[in-house]
RNA sequence: GGGCGAUUAGCUCAGGGGGAGAGCACCUGCCUUACAAGCAGGGGGUCGCAAGUUCAAAUCUUGCAUCGCCCA
């Protein structure tokens, strides 16, 4: 292969595509069993909506699964990750309805049926617009087992679960306070109420005694729903109130005759701690009123407008009602007062419209049997969370769930598998009936309503391996290993399949869940449409390339927390790629005659025993980063490992030998270059995958692609630490020697001389016979010597027991010079005093650990060896003076 | 009201009981035959505040403050 006509930048845009395309062509997506791990290791996609376009939450997310995915694959797991896309209800059926508008039609106009068949030719048009996008980001996921959660299987999964559920009881329908969200159209679940802090009002309002005995006043947040109030509460033990208990109140504006009771609920200390009840139109009035069995009076519709038992209020929108209500209470003083109050409002969390709690026939989902087994699995263990403060936050809403209320007024979605018999009123639940098993009827009506998205997605581990089929997929991949997600979803998602999976499998559906933060705009802002602050992911990628992207995203962050987008980042992600490619370019462009095998151990010299032993501490440490969850740490690893040791030393210190080196020393460099730089591509890889694998396959390989190359084994015998030590106390040196030159403003393309003055015999040894390496890196002729030969001008430095002079006549200015020296000995005797300190103190010497105290010592040495050479140099220059 | 997280260099963030780190920004000098998206050198921080544990605290404990998120 011709190197030569390789480009100076790296351009992803002329790599990325191409090489996706062959890994998805050449099938090594799909699992695959290398035979060197036994054991499967699988992961399913938190599935993106259809409607969605990529952003940088999905990048983010699909990004750690990826590097998860990638090195297990690498490591030799049969592996399988499982992509699709998920149906959601309200925002997919809201996208067709604005299309709808827009030829000025409703779905009534179309009817239910016409209507679905035009979300479906919606989803064929635009549901596959985000896996095009997940495929940009390089996700190595099946694509031949991409599901859908309408898909048929899935469907006949979802069908069969609340089949069983319904059979067992755990499914039941019944008149329930819900969320009701007006401008949807359809109830919502708990956890899709949004509360939101808002400055309001606390109104006070007298209600009259019946026997005109006088008043008891409430505080309310919102006086319009006084009209459905059937009684007022108050603590049973509160003094003020204990003679009222029992007696009737009028209600104001209707004249309405309601109760007083007593009820634990109240508090005493708020308002003035009687409560005016209302129990369809406040979830916790409800739970008062089945207490005392109170009537419900609704006296909100699913518009939000008022309702015929709103009396004269009917026909007006809930917050005009609210004005009338309180205009009219003031003009016939009942309203005793008004306070400023903030308090928290539930808001859809589709389109922030403000909740109205309403009581309705819907169906649920009986929590609490389901939940303690849910939460036992993580108790015990068998699930854990990463990070592990995650779990308290789980376990915490598992053990005070509520029913779920499943059923949602939409159209597009799962269906509810239950009929009625319009002849004797049966309720049937089957998958297709035939007939009604009570009286035979053939006239059965399916419920209208749809089910809650997050209830297909509770079983995708399992839906989307065939369940409940027995399939093959399904036996070799469940349970998974991981769930990678965002930690707003633990209640909406992870819960669910976790209850979902112990339920129906009888086993988790994976054994970590890995949670991830979100990703923010520079100002730390969350990204959102509204505010229009979003980073389109995809024009990222276009100019920054997919790696960058992925790069800038695992190290910028640390698990559990969020991350900032900053361009700044970008940028320095795209010099690294950059970086990584030009070093390539370098050992591509000297690879000339290059023969593996060249660097047995008998052969390498210092630099290349030094770059093998750091390799392999780099490898040890990426492997441990990516087990521990530790992506950035892994990440960073490599990125330090390439630009400062690989590129910044090794590289330079190689130079020599491949532009003028013997073909033996030649070919031993060429031969650490090649197996240092593939396997740190390969460590790399995960990370980055596309430019990796371009430039591996152009390095000497083996294999088709770097998917498939071994993940870097340990080589313990590689590790030097004596090597280590070495080059630290050499490029300790050299840099030294360039801070000489640097400060005396010794031009950089003039050879200097540089003389070392080393006392002890073994690093004088490793000087003369390393020097070169000085030399070349800081551009000096050296001299090593043993005695304290010093030269008059020079400029002088000490580092580790060796003194460095660069003999500068007519460049040394003796006033600065000296003075330079002064500050440097004044910061080693602050030093020097601050290590003498503590080793006279004797708890530090009986107390602490041996080599803690040894290393002090060591280094009271050393400074205090500095200390002497300086003094002594100052004393000469001083003398010149 | 309860919980969680954050508080470290001008900015963005790592680190996590024994000599304060990175990237960006800044200053100086370099287009040195891998890379100016680069190279070499440099300046810059009582690690939010207070108390405690310890021979030793940026790191552990407690309290407080500020900011953010979640739950009620």
């Amino acid at each position: 292969m011709s190197h030569s006509n390789i480009p100076k930048t790296y351009d992803p845009r002329k790599v990325e595509e191409r090489l996706y395309r062959y890994w998805e062509s050449a099938g090594f997506f799909r699992p695959v069993a290398t035979g060197r791990k036994q054991e499967p290791y699988s992961i399913v996609m938190p599935p993106p909506n259809v409607t969605g376009e990529l952003h940088m939450g999905h990048a983010l997310n699909n990004t750690l699964q990826d590097i998860l995915i990638r090195w297990r694959r690498m490591q030799g797991f049969e592996t399988l990750w499982v992509p699709g896309t998920d149906h959601a209800g309200i925002a997919t059926q809201a996208r067709v309805e604005e299309q709808l508008a827009r030829e000025n039609l409703t779905k009534y106009d179309l009817g239910r049926d016409r209507f679905l068949a035009r979300v479906w030719e919606w989803k064929q048009q635009y549901g596959n617009r985000i896996t095009v996008q997940l495929r940009r980001l390089g996700a190595s996921c099946d694509w031949s087992r991409e599901r859908f959660t309408m898909d048929e299987g899935c469907s006949t999964a979802v069908r069969e679960v609340f089949l069983r559920l319904y059979e067992e009881g755990l499914i039941y329908r019944g008149d329930y306070i819900v969320n009701w969200c007006p401008h949807c159209g359809t109830v919502i679940s708990d956890i899709e109420v949004e509360h939101e802090e808002i400055p309001s009002h606390l109104y006070y309002v007298k209600y009259p005694l019946r026997d005109d005995t006088g008043s008891i006043t409430i505080a309310t947040t919102r006086p319009e729903t006084m009209l459905g109030d059937t009684a007022v509460a108050v603590h049973p033990r509160d003094e003020r109130y204990r003679h009222l208990v029992g007696r009737m109140v009028v209600l104001p504006l209707l004249g309405r005759e309601i109760p007083i009771i007593s009820d634990e609920y109240v508090d005493p200390e708020f308002g003035t701690g009687a409560l005016k009840i209302t129990p369809a139109h406040d979830p916790n009035d409800f739970e008062i009123g089945q207490r005392h069995g109170l009537p419900r009076v609704q006296v909100i519709d699913t518009q939000g407008r008022m309702t015929a038992a709103a009396g004269r209020y009917q026909g007006l929108d809930r917050w005009e009602c609210r004005q009338q209500v309180l205009a009219d209470l003031k003009r016939q003083g009942l309203l005793a007062r008004i306070e400023d109050l903030e308090h928290a409002v539930g808001h859809c969390y589709r389109c922030q419209t403000v909740v109205e709690p309403m009581v309705s026939k819907q169906w649920f989902v009986r929590m609490k049997p389901l939940a303690a087994p849910a939460i036992e699995a993580v108790r015990d263990g068998r699930i854990q969370f990463v990070p592990e403060r995650f779990t308290k936050i789980y376990l915490n809403w598992l053990e005070n769930i509520r029913d779920w209320c499943i059923s949602r007024q939409l159209w597009w979605g799962h269906r509810i598998p239950v009929w009625y018999c319009q002849d004797c009123g049966e309720t049937v639940a089957a998958a297709v009936p035939v007939a009604c098993p009570a009286c035979a009827g053939r006239k059965l009506e399916q419920d209208p309503d749809v089910l809650d998205t997050w209830f297909s997605s509770a079983l995708w581990p399992f839906s989307t391996l065939g369940w409940p089929e027995k399939t093959p997929d399904l036996e070799r991949f469940y349970p998974t290993l991981v769930l990678v997600t965002g930690r707003d979803i633990i209640f909406f998602w992870v819960a669910r399949m976790i209850f979902s999976g112990l339920k129906f499998m009888g086993r988790e559906p994976f054994r970590k869940v890995f949670i991830h933060g979100l990703v923010l705009d520079a100002l730390g802002r969350k990204m959102s449409k509204s505010l229009g602050n979003g980073v389109d992911p995809i024009e990222v990628i276009e100019q920054y390339g997919a790696d960058s992207l992925r790069f800038m995203l695992t190290t910028g962050n640390t698990p559990g927390n969020d991350l900032r987008f900053h361009f700044e980042k970008l940028e320095g992600a795209r010099n690294f790629a950059n970086k990584l490619w030009n070093a390539s370019r370098f050992v591509l462009l000297n690879l000339n005659g290059y023969r593996p095998g060249a660097a047995v151990p008998e052969n390498l010299e210092l630099a290349d025993r030094w770059i093998l032993s750091r390799f392999e501490d780099v490898r040890e440490r990426t492997t441990a980063g990516l087990e521990k969850f530790e992506l950035g740490e892994a990440a960073r690893t490599l990125y330090e490992f390439i630009w400062d040791e690989f590129c910044d030393w090794y590289i330079e210190l190689v130079k020599p030998r491949l532009y003028q080196g013997a073909p033996a020393a030649r070919a031993v460099a060429q031969d650490v270059l090649v197996q240092v730089l593939r396997g740190t591509l390969e460590l790399l890889h995960p990370f980055m995958p596309f430019i990796t694998e371009e430039i591996w396959q152009r390095l000497p390989h083996q294999g088709e692609t770097i998917m498939y190359a071994p993940w870097p084994a340990p080589r313990p015998e590689r590790r030097d630490r004596r090597a280590e030590a070495e080059m630290e106390y050499l490029i300790e040196a050299t840099r030294a020697v360039r801070h000489l030159r640097s400060e005396m403003n010794v031009p950089p393309q003039r050879r200097a001389e540089a003389i070392l003055v080393v006392l002890d015999d073994g690093l004088r040894a490793l000087a003369e016979r390393s020097g070169s390496y000085i030399e070349n890196l800081a551009n000096v002729d050296l001299k090593v010597l043993g005695t304290l030969e010093r030269p008059e001008l020079a400029a002088h430095a000490v580092v580790r027991g060796t003194e460095i002079y660069l003999p500068l006549a007519g460049l040394i200015d003796i006033d600065r010079e000296t003075e330079r020296l002064a500050r440097e000995l004044a910061q080693v005797e602050k030093d020097l005093s601050r290590v003498e300190a503590k080793l006279a103190n004797p708890d530090f010497t009986a107390k602490a650990p041996a080599e803690v105290v040894e290393k002090e010592r060591g280094k009271r040495a050393e400074l205090s060896e500095k200390r002497k050479a300086l003094t002594a140099r100052l004393a000469v220059l001083r003398g010149k003076e």
